[in-house]
Parts: C-alpha cells; structure tokens; sequence
DNA sequence: AATGAATGAGGATTCATTCAT
DNA sequence: GATGAATGAATCCTCATTCAT
C-alpha cells in the first residue's frame, strides 16, 4: 500500500510517476529491478520515492494494482458469461480478453508475464495467492458444470483447474511474448480446450 | 564449464566440494546464494573458488551436470519404453522415475525444483532450454503415436508435449515439495493423463 | 528559543504541542527523536515546526524551559529554608521536592532523567551549564555554613557541591527510574548525607 | 568481538589500523563517528572496515579492549595494595594510576573520558556493565573494611562504592579533560576521601 | 500563517572479483 | 596451485531542511 502522500499527489503527477514505474519494471525483472532504476525512469528524487512508497514492493504492488484495474475490463465478455454457459465453453472468452488487453497494453502484460521470472519470497507470495484463489474459482465452477452433468464424474476438478490456470496464465503468455500472432494463440487454445474436453486419443 | 583446475581435482576433493556446493543450493534458491556462502559450505578458499569456477553460474551448472547424470539412472525404465509403447502409457514410468529420484536424492531434487524460483537471465536461458528440447522430444514420440493411430489427427501435439512436461517438471514436483506422499502423487498424475486421453467430458 | 510565531500561539494549541512533544521525547532520548517524530506526536504539519523551532535542539529546549518551570514549585520547601538552616540539613528538602515532581510529572521526570543520555554536543552543553551555575550556587550556601562554623574549614566545599549535586541529579534519578520505592530513595538519602556529615569512619 | 580477518592481521598493520581508529574516535564521541570516519583515518577500504569488524560498536570494542590491556599496566600500585591496606587508603593509587595513563596514553583517556557522552544503547550497556563490576568489587573491599572496624557498622558500603566509583571514574576525568594540572587534581583527590573518611562537618 | 511535498547528501552494509603471497 | 586479504562500486534507506502553494 502506498503511502498517502502519493495517494493524494496530483494526478497528472501520479499518472507521470506510474508511467515511469512502468517503464522501469519492463526493462527489467523485479527482482533486477533497483530503487536507482525506479527513481531515474520516474524522474522524482530519492527521497520522494521513499516518501511514496516504503519500499521496491510496496512500489510494485501499487503499479500491480493499477495494472489489474486496467485489466479487469478486459474480462468483461468472461464475466457475464459466467453462470450462462459451461466454463470449458466460456474460457476461451478469458484467454480473448488477455489478448486483447496485451495489445493495448503491451508494458502491463510484459509486467504481468515477468511476474512469475520473480524469485523474492513477497512477490512469489503474490503469485501464489493469486493462483490459489483462481484456482479455488474456477474448481468451484466446475463443480457446476459438473453437477450439471457436463463433466465426467470421476475427473479431478482440482487437475483441470490447473491445466487451465496455467495454460492461461503461463502458456498463453509465453506464447505472446514470444511473438506468436494472436490469431496462432486462439487457434492453439482451441486445440487445447478440446483437448481437455475430449482427450487427445483417437475415437 | 568448470575449469581445468576443478576437474583434475582429486576425485574425492571433488566430491566433498561438490556436497557442499549442494548445500550451499539447497538453503537458498539460486539467486540469494552468495559465493561467500558457497565457499563457506564447499569450506573451500575463496581464491579457490575461481581457480574452480568461472563466477556463480558455473558453479551451479556444474552441480547441474552431477545431478542430471544421477537423475538419469532413474528414467531407465521410461526410456527402455520407449518406442515399445504409446508415450501417454509410459508417461506414468518418467514421473515415477522423478519420485524414486526424488526420495534417494532429497537434496538434488530440491535444487531441482527451486530452480524455476531463480529470476537470473542466465539460469532462465537453462530452464528454456531445457524445456525446448523436452518438448522436442516429446513432441517427436507423440508423432509416432500419431502415426500410428493412437492420437487423433487433429490434436495439436506441441501442445500435449507442453501439457506433459509441466505437469512433470512443475506440478508433481510442486506437490512433492509440499510435501504430498508419493502414493498420492501417484494418483494425482493417473487422474492427469486420463484427462489428456480421454478429456473431461461426459460421454 | 522558539519563534514568534510559538510564543504568540493560542494558549490551549501551544499546550497541545508542548504535550505531543513531551510524548516524543518520552518514547526515545533526544538523539534519537527525529523531527519526523514531533511532528507526528505534535500532531503539526512538517512545515510548522520550523516556523515555531529553529530547529529539533530548540524545540528541545522550549520544552525544557516549561518542564524547569514546573519543577520550580516542588522546591519550595528547599528555597524557603535556605539561609535559616545549614544546607547539609535542608539538602533532604530538595531531593524530596524531586520526588514529589517525579510522581506527579513522570513523563517530565523521565526527559529530565534521559538528558543525561544525549551525546549530542549542545545539549551536553546545556547539561554543563545547568551542573555548573548549581554548583556554584550550592558552593555559595556551603560556604555561608562554613564561616557560621558547621562545615570545617578545611574541607574544598566544590567537592562537596559537586558530590550533592551528582547524588541529587544523577543516583537519586537513577534509582527512582529503576524504580525503587521513594521510602527506599529516602533512606538512602539519609545514608548519603550522613556519610558526607561525619565520613564513613568508624569513631 | 572483531573478526578473524583482523585478528590474524599482520602486527604492524593492525597497529597502523587500531591508531587510525583511535584518531577517529578521539575527533568525535562514540555517536558521532561514521564508519566513514574511520575508514578515512585507518586508511582502509571501506570492504575492508566489515572485514575486520562487525559493525562500528565491534570496532570500538576493539579498540577498547587495546585500551583496557594498556591500562591494566598502570593499576598495579593499586592491585598489590588490595588486600594490605584498607580500601579508603590505597584509592589513591587508583586514581594515581589513571592520572598516569592519562598522561601516558592522551588519546586513549580521552576516549574512555568521552565514553559516557555516548547514547547509544550498546555502549551504554558497556558502562554499565563496568560500573556494576567496579561496584560490586569496591562494595567487596569496604565490606572487608568494615569487618576489620575501620568503618562504622551502619555505613551503606554501595553508597561509598559509588562515590568512589562516580568521582574516578567521571569526577576525575572531568577535571583532567578540563586541563587541571594532576598536582591540582591530586589534591582535590585527598580532600575527597578525607570527607567520605572523616566527613564535612566540624568537629 | 499553514501546509506537506520536494530534495539529495549521507548513513550502513554487501558482494563479486582480483591480487599478492 | 592454494590462499584469503583487498577492494570499491552499488545497494537500500533516513533525515533535516526548504519551498511552493
């Protein structure tokens, strides 16, 4: 959490220093990154920073937070999908709605995918609850699909929802940052949604 | 490449360095390791250290070389497998190699594992490549399979390939690590691949 | 000495700042009270202080100017024997008045007890005055008690100022900070003059 | 406790080190000194300074310790009078020895004089662990002198402890660091004792 | 007069690597 | 070849004070 002097800077200000931020964690992976590096991109002096933030984390985690407000807009197709349809039917809405916000904001998405190069313990703990908790969504989701009939009863949700978090948050990403168009991308998570659905073995 | 000077050491000077370095790697994932600690666990001169090694890096690849060729010991079974049957049925044989791996070698395994914890370019450039060939051969036994008509035609096999290695590379061992009996485990990866077979619709 | 802009203050907004300030420097000895830390227990702005203080040292010492006043009317008994009896006998006067402003004033009590631990070279200054204009000051009423024939004439009377003025401003604050029970204090007192009286000489 | 870099230093250069270390906290009390200061003045890299010590309170302990062993050497008219001659009789010789290291050793005593200016709470716990011991031991002798009926049954033997320690240990050295010829101090010594021997009063 | 953001010098400490013995 | 002391750049963070609003 920021501290409130820079919660309550000018806005203009604070959008300059975000943008600086930003600029700062795409040269570099967090953990590479230094409070040095911060401060020249952001343009703001030292002390400032320390008057802002009460750390490189803390710093981080505000520019995260902007990032997932942005983000979340983006997920607006999978949201109302939500509950209407089978999950396995609808994910493909939330790998679109990645897409389309990692060519709008491409520094945010390099931020977000670099996210999981980071090896300090505070970021990893960041990760970590952040995959727990899509996790524990997207089982509970199934969970659905499953009393509905739609999946097999003897498959492991648990499994499933981490064949897909993963896919999404990791393979997807990479494939993007590696420079993949994303018409390949949608046509690769098609392929992979079917596989989950129907398995790859022939008949 | 360690230098000369390391590997015209006395065979057990070497192993003794060699099992300190381990610890030294299993009490911080790679990135918080300091040589100061390395040479502190090897109980090695710090001069010594690079007359060994050429910094840090080559350090920790040449651990790497050490486990890898113990490691692959234990993927005799997958590897006499091979060719005889579908790659999805002898699948179970690699993991469970890495299990049996795993409980005789605790320590390598651990390194292992926190090796997708280092955030250094360099040790990344590993783990790519590590995972690029992986796949590649993955993806080529599945194009067996394919051919042989056990796969379906249009199941993109880069995916699978991608699909198997994670979840062997990261999820197992992620369970491992938290400490899951390998009985579990066991099931847990039964439950996988008949998802990858069969997928996880009814019918 | 504080500005104007302090002194012309409203009455009941200077009490309030004198109190936070107290509270800054109860919690930690001067050196170690950052400006950051009056503000904050002051509750006024960063800006502020410097327009009521010079500086942390002035500020110091507007707080030690009304914690001097205050102690002043617990040394009344004492001021008001002086001259009718022999300092040996009325000192006991003084040290209860400290007692009585230690129970009553204990955050008071405390920064006078802690002035001692600043290193910091004008507050020792300060230190150095304070010891030497009570020296000089006891000097003069011991030497009223020697030509009246009470003290011998050959003992150096600024030794004995010296010995009441530590014992008074440093043991007794000592022990009382210990917390040692004022009966105990008392007592101990006693001990002390007595020795000073008739030496600790058997016969 | 420095470290075991410095200890098997070469002995001239520890010496060039231990003096550049003694200008810097002759310049400054304890507080005051960087370890800027002191690499400046023992003319050694500043990676170096954390090679041979901890931090700067591990160096200043260093530092006091060479102090003390020097010391030791002037306390022996002291150490052999223990035990032959009442307590109140050989403090004298105490006080002589420290009059002679004084002048011996300027820089040290300074040090040791400048000692209780310190607020750091690490040194702080030096001094006072050396006044408990000082204490306690004089406390030890006067019980022995007061077995043997030099001194009055109902004395309290820590107040005189203290005296005796307080006026050597601070007394003392406030006059001599003012610049009173050791002649002057001398005297001021005798009349001190001879109070608490005989006390202030006539007859 | 009140406010609180801006500033950057200066503090301690760590570390990879070199170099002299 | 073995050794471990020498080195100084680079890191994070704090703080008193000023200055613009």
């Amino acid at each position: 959490m920021p501290k409130e002097t820079f919660i309550t800077l000018h806005k203009d200000k604070k959008e300059r220093i975000i943008k600086g931020i930003t600029i700062a964690f795409t040269l570099k992976q967090y953990d590479a990154v230094t409070v040095s590096d911060i401060v020249k991109h952001a343009k703001i002096p030292r002390g400032s920073f320390y008057q802002y933030f009460n750390d490189k984390f803390d710093c981080f985690m505000t520019l995260l937070e902007v990032i997932k407000e942005e983000k979340m807009h983006y997920l607006k197709a999978f949201s109302e999908g939500l509950g209407k349809e089978s999950l396995l039917f609808i994910y493909l809405d939330l790998v679109k709605g990645g897409l389309a916000f990692a060519k709008d904001y491409p520094d945010y998405f390099k931020i977000g995918a670099m996210l999981f190069n980071a090896s300090t313990k505070e970021v990893q703990a960041v990760i970590d609850e952040m995959e727990k908790m899509s996790i524990e969504m997207l089982v509970n989701l199934l969970k659905i699909d499953q009393q509905a009939g739609i999946l097999a009863e003897d498959v492991d949700l648990e499994i499933i929802a981490k064949m897909l978090y993963n896919f999404n948050a990791k393979d997807v990403v990479h494939e993007v940052i590696k420079g993949k168009s994303h018409a390949e991308v949608l046509l690769m998570i098609e392929g992979y949604l079917n596989i989950i659905k129907f398995g790859a073995m022939k008949g």
